[in-house]
DNA sequence: TAGATTGTTAATCGATTAACAATC
DNA sequence: TAGATTGTTAATCGATTAACAATC
């Protein structure tokens, strides 16, 4: 079960439910694989490891697939998360739709100075201090980190000490996963350096770029 | 050239600078591995394939590998973006430290409703209909796009047609490359559903895990 | 010199794909 | 039946690593 792996299923997953509310019934390799730019050997192999099986014929029925992608990828589960370093960032993720709209909630809000936090929602933000406290109090596994890059080392240090499983981590930093800790980073800035570097290549040597 | 090797090579570039400043002349492949998380024989693998050598037994010198990674990477070429899109995320970006740190500048945004956007930046936010007009007369290659999931796929279209080279996408849609632009996308919503179950088959399945 | 580190080759590893028999 | 699609095996591909000779 690696990363990428993972990150396909999520992909089917949520690009089924929309064809099942779309009223489709079943779908084939090819489709899906089109759809989340794979191909449909990939698709099969990646449906064969999870026992999921079509028709030889009538490609794959779409409520069995998302019945057991729910089942693998744990449908209902709890998905609580605290959000530490309230900035600008921070209070957009706090506003930010689309969690919601996959069942993850943000339940509070930590930063170094609550007073300066410009708090437009009912998510209560608490001073840092709380944290270890109110993690454990409510079980917390994961927490997303938004801090300036001077404290993130720092922050995900408290954070594994406090026992969180995972973090999601968007200070400008590579922190690294343990054994105890979970870690993805999302490096806004070197997404985007890495973008016009693709693009300066692409131009000079339009035969030999491989982009994603 | 893939999208993994450019990311080691921009985050040896960051590292090397910081090393500098701090002093440092020389650093050993084993020391960059461990610092970035790699092998020491991927970054003796990836200098080799820069042409950069090292000395037999005291390791690269720091000012060397800077210089041939600016040059390589392309430094101070004029990094300038739109932003498409000018929401909480969209906000949150436009007064991001980071980007100007790296040298990247956001010189416009484009939002359906101008009126709307709270912007304390000196950044102008303009409306949508005059992005065609802004992006060529700017040259701009690169744009940002932090819109809606519904608009994204409209508005990417609409960057392509403009002649846009680069879209860094932070829509939870999954927007695909093609030939005459090269799209990243930043899927928040994903890397977090990601982190929890890997968190959770981590903790059902303790050896089984690979993170990153 | 002895010891350490580079540079590079060959081996390994894992993921993806081609291809095709099975079969609806 | 003929045609299309699955399921799976073996081949391919590319990236990473082990290992070691070269050498400072």
């Amino acid at each position: 079960m690696n990363k990428e792996l993972v990150l396909r299923l999520l992909k089917y997953k949520r690009l089924l439910q929309q064809l099942k509310s779309l009223g489709f019934i079943k779908v084939f390799s090819n489709n899906l694989g089109d759809a989340i730019g794979v191909s449909p050997a990939l698709v099969r192999k990646d449906f064969s490891v999870l026992s999921l099986s079509g028709n030889k014929r009538g490609g794959y029925h779409i409520d069995t697939l998302v019945e057991r992608l729910n089942e693998v990828l744990g449908k209902n589960e709890k998905q609580d998360v605290v959000l530490v370093g309230c900035g600008k960032i921070g209070t957009a993720l706090m506003q930010y739709r689309e969690f919601e709209r996959q069942g993850i909630r943000i339940v509070a809000g930590f930063d170094r100075d609550p007073q300066n936090v410009e708090n437009p929602t009912k998510t209560p933000v608490f001073t840092d201090r709380q944290l270890e406290e109110y993690v454990a109090k409510h079980d917390i596994r994961i927490a997303v980190v938004a801090v300036p890059e001077e404290s993130a080392a720092d922050v995900a240090e408290r954070l594994q000490q406090a026992g969180l499983k995972g973090i999601l981590n968007f200070a400008p930093v590579e922190l690294k996963s343990s054994d105890q800790c979970i870690i993805n980073n999302v490096n806004i800035g070197l997404e985007l350096e890495n973008l016009f570097f693709m693009v300066k290549y692409a131009q000079e040597q339009p035969a030999a770029v491989a982009p994603e």
